[in-house]
DNA sequence: AGCCTATCGTTGCACTTGCAACGATGTCAA
DNA sequence: TTGACATCGTTGCAAGTGCAACGATAGGCT
């Protein structure tokens, strides 16, 4: 019998792990405010840079174009989010956040800030040690 | 300007290191054997198992069950997993690896074997509170 | 036995996803 | 200026996903 041991496997727990903290994460702000992961992305990256396009979110979020611009599309429709046409480069779209996006985000803030306390409190002293890692891994 | 700083947002940087490293594991699989991440987990837990209905997997693997179902299913059909009505419950299917399939699992192996070991190199001695880390949020 | 409820795996459905192709716009050199 | 090529955001499409509902089977209670 051939075996291969899955669940001490690192891309096999990396995953369980991001989807159970995404998922324990979302629902914090899912079903109260209606927005999805991506659209929740979207907002963040803007409430960090203020205006960006669509293609630099996908770069910086590394999130397909395509799920970045039906993202924006829906986040226009629930009001989060304003899309102007760039004035200089008519191709961009200019992505910012309305004033009913900029309260959102001060609503999600700090669900946010107090979920990753509680996981990093699970970590207690590792937890430092544990961040440093995924920045090394996601540098290379 | 509201503010949030999503790039040091522990959730999000797991997202990212898990998509980064599933998306380089598959390639190494992907292309060369024709087989999903799904289909991998599902056959990763046979061959160390041994035998499992579709249930289990879902159980184990965290996996929906209609996934594990369609997975189970390609790899039916392409010959690298049978599927057995269980005797003593009709309910269940009995799920297990072909020759075939062990064979695959043979080749892949090694390869996950060498990528794993080539990201922990990346943490150096970070690496065993790194998994540490993983495990004991997985537990919570 | 007969019924009631639970559990199994599959399937239908609506939705999301990644990829490729597209029109629109910009850039640059001849 | 014109033409060739690059880049932007959107959209069509096929495939995958989670969820709920379904028929089939099992188990327990009377």
């Amino acid at each position: 019998m051939p075996q291969f041991h899955l669940e001490s496997f690192l891309p096999y727990e990396l995953a369980q792990l991001s989807e159970q903290v995404s998922r324990e994460f979302s629902a914090l702000y899912r079903e109260r405010f209606g927005i999805s992961i991506p659209e929740w992305r979207v907002m963040a990256n803007l409430s960090q840079a203020g205006t960006l396009s669509v293609r630099e979110i996908h770069t910086r979020a590394g999130m397909d174009k395509s799920k970045v611009s039906r993202a924006a599309a829906r986040l226009e429709t629930a009001g989060y989010v304003a899309k102007t046409e760039d004035a200089s480069d008519r191709r961009l779209v200019a992505l910012s956040l309305t004033e009913a996006g900029r309260g959102l985000i001060e609503e999600i803030t700090p669900l946010a800030r107090a979920y990753e306390a509680q996981v990093l409190d699970r970590l207690g002293a590792g937890a430092a040690p544990f961040r440093d890692g995924i920045r090394r891994l996601l540098d290379g």
